[in-house]
DNA sequence: TTTTGTTCCTAGCGCTGCTAGATTTTCCTG
DNA sequence: CAGGAAAATCTAGCAGCGCTAGGAACAAAA
């Protein structure tokens, strides 16, 4: 027992390791620079080790990904619950929520950009994911009226991702992003009453 | 003169020819199927003078891209013309982009997705871009009030481009795609008057 | 028919994700 | 402590990628 416990335990902080590599790399560097010899390098083991631990390349980019939905959950969270009243609520994750995109776009790109075959709008969706998505639910809440919570927010999320997106890929300029946050919002806060 | 003008003739009609089946390819099998190498044997030639046409494979995703550019601004400008009144108006632009990219995936992806740095917000925009833009904008008109005109189509393109890429790549449910769409125009048109 | 200039292809570089097979290390047994 | 089974790990390599240098083949001019 103690002896395989030890190895579980080796094998899952090597994994950690791993996952904690690509993210950085990723960050500093983009995805782009994410090659499976310069992780090797970085982890100090070779190739076929990383094998061992995920399916393939894009196997470690979702396990990225997963880290980031928590932390995106976290920061949706924050800035809900520090929020006055629902106008503000509302404005707030969606301020968090590009400016996590900003600030990491990598991440942001392996959660929502690649072709990472995560599930989503299934039952075996990552807890963190549907945490983030929550927090939106919340916030769009006061505003929902009639209007079904789920496919509101879904659509106040899409909002979102496009602006992020878009801005990030150099299609939107950047500094006039808060106006068109501001006009976003003007737009979904209107009828709530 | 007419020698010279034949070869620039066949040099011009080949290029054409490199960015259909760069299309085609890219539209049957996708992106990562489009390699120099198959490119290259589609249209008869060797790797080389894909070279002397284009800097890159990712000048000829740009190349492919305002093509696609130019059929989207048409679609867009069909819907509009369409319509009976301005809330139609909107949602058939609308409608029109998400069905775009729905029907013409990777041909959206080289025009809205991938890095290809195409001049956007500027001066150089390739007019079939700015077209489209437009075509968004006479929607959105009748719907602006006091807001910036500007501002405001980019923020409703956002939203559809969110709407799109969340939805091609498996993130939201395409059944309700109809359902969040009639949510993102009833923010969008209510108070128009 | 030879020369000149252009066009085009062959061959190859350094890289990628990924894997088969050999080798080393770890552990249990006598 | 020594020998052998089992597990962990590495070396080496495959097929493919984007891209390019250098030479062969062609067309136009003399």
């Amino acid at each position: 027992m103690t002896i395989q416990s030890r190895r579980e335990r080796e094998r899952a902080e090597r994994e950690k390791l791993i996952i904690t590599a690509a993210r950085e790399l990723a960050e500093t560097e983009g995805w782009e620079a994410v090659t499976t010899r310069r992780l090797a390098e970085r982890v100090e083991y070779s190739q076929p080790v990383l094998y061992s631990h995920f399916k393939g390349k894009d196997a470690i980019m979702a396990a990225v990904a997963v880290e980031g939905f928590a932390e995106l959950a976290g920061e949706l969270r924050a800035a809900r619950t520090a929020a006055r009243d629902a106008d503000d609520a509302l404005a707030g994750v969606g301020r968090a929520y590009v400016s996590f995109a900003e600030r990491r776009p990598a991440l942001y790109d392996a959660m929502f950009r690649r072709g990472v075959d995560l599930p989503f709008a299934t039952p075996q969706v990552p807890p963190a994911l549907s945490a983030g998505f929550q927090e939106l639910a919340e916030a769009v809440r006061p505003h929902a009226g009639d209007d079904d919570l789920g496919l509101l927010t879904e659509t106040y999320w899409a909002a979102l991702h496009g602006l992020a997106t878009l801005t990030l890929g150099g299609r939107l300029p950047r500094e006039l992003h808060e106006r068109r946050l501001a006009l976003l919002l003007a737009r979904f806060t209107a009828g709530s009453g």
